[in-house]
DNA sequence: GCGACAG
DNA sequence: ATCTTGTCGC
C-alpha cells in the first residue's frame, strides 16, 4: 500500500525545485486539466484526466485530449498529486500543441509543505503552472469583497504570500490561486483572472470538466454492455 | 485534545 | 471527486 510518510518526505525534497518568480515566457496558449473517476467514492477505481488547451489571450479552444487508467492511490489531503499526476502526465503528453501554462484544478505552493499538484505537476514536467482550487487548504486569508475581481491575499505561518483568493463573480464563493512553478502570484492571480468568461471558474478548468463529463458517460455506458 | 482537511 | 431534483435569491 502506499506510504504517505514516504510521500510527505519526497514532499519535502521536491519543493526545492520549485521556483516561485515572474513567468519569463509570454503566453500564445493556455491548458487547463481536470480528473474524473468511474467511483469517486473506491480505490482502486478507474480514473479519466483531460487536458484542453486554448488560445491566450482569445480563448479559443485550440484542442482537447483525454486518457483513462487505473488509480490505486486514494485521496489524502495534502496527497492529491501522488493520486493524480499520473494520468495527468499522461494526458498532457497527449497534446500535440505544448501550453505556455497550465492552470491545474487544486493548490500550487498554498499546501502544508508547499507541493500541492499544481506545484509537483509544474515540476515534474518542467511546465509553468498555477493552481486553481475551489476550496481552501492551507494559509491564512481574509474573504474578498462581493464584487467581480476583488481579491485578498494567502500568507504562509511566517506572513509570506503564497496565493490569492480571488472572486471570479458576484454572490458566488471564491477560487483559491497559488502559484505551482515559474509564475508568482500576481502572475498567477492576473492569469486566472483573464481566463474568466461569466462563470465562476476559468475557462480552460470549466470545460476541462465539462469534457470528462461527456467521456465519463460514454465510458460507463460502455462498461455495461 | 480538537477541528480542519485540494480532489 | 458523482448524479439528480427542487428551491431560493439576484
Amino acid at each position: 500500500m502506499f506510504n504517505f510518510k514516504k510521500a510527505a518526505v519526497a514532499q519535502q525534497i521536491l519543493r526545492k525545485k520549485v521556483q516561485v518568480k515572474p513567468l519569463e515566457t509570454s503566453i500564445n496558449y493556455v491548458a487547463g486539466c481536470d480528473l474524473t473517476f468511474l467511483n469517486p467514492f473506491k480505490t482502486p477505481t478507474v480514473g479519466i484526466a483531460a487536458f484542453t488547451l486554448f488560445k491566450y489571450p482569445e480563448l479559443d479552444l485550440i484542442e482537447k485530449v483525454w486518457i483513462s487508467g487505473e488509480v490505486e492511490i486514494p485521496y489524502v489531503p495534502g496527497f492529491l498529486a501522488f493520486r493524480e499526476i499520473p494520468l495527468l502526465v499522461r494526458a498532457f503528453n497527449k497534446l500535440s500543441t505544448k501550453p505556455d501554462i497550465v492552470i491545474v484544478d487544486g493548490h500550487g505552493i498554498a499546501h502544508p509543505r508547499r507541493m500541492g499538484v499544481a506545484s509537483h505537476f509544474g515540476v515534474v514536467t518542467g511546465t509553468p503552472t498555477i493552481g486553481c482550487a475551489k476550496k481552501p487548504l492551507y494559509g491564512n486569508f481574509s474573504p474578498p469583497e462581493n464584487r467581480k475581481g476583488a481579491f485578498s491575499f494567502i500568507f504562509d505561518e511566517e506572513g509570506k504570500r503564497i496565493g490569492a483568493v480571488l472572486r471570479t463573480k458576484v454572490n458566488v464563493k471564491p477560487v483559491y490561486v497559488s502559484p505551482g512553478h515559474l509564475i508568482d502570484v500576481e502572475g498567477g492571480l492576473h492569469l486566472v483572472y483573464n481566463c474568466v468568461k461569466s462563470y465562476r471558474l476559468p475557462e480552460p478548468t470549466r470545460i476541462s470538466h465539462n469534457f470528462l463529463k461527456g467521456i465519463r458517460k460514454q465510458l460507463m455506458k460502455n462498461n455495461k454492455k
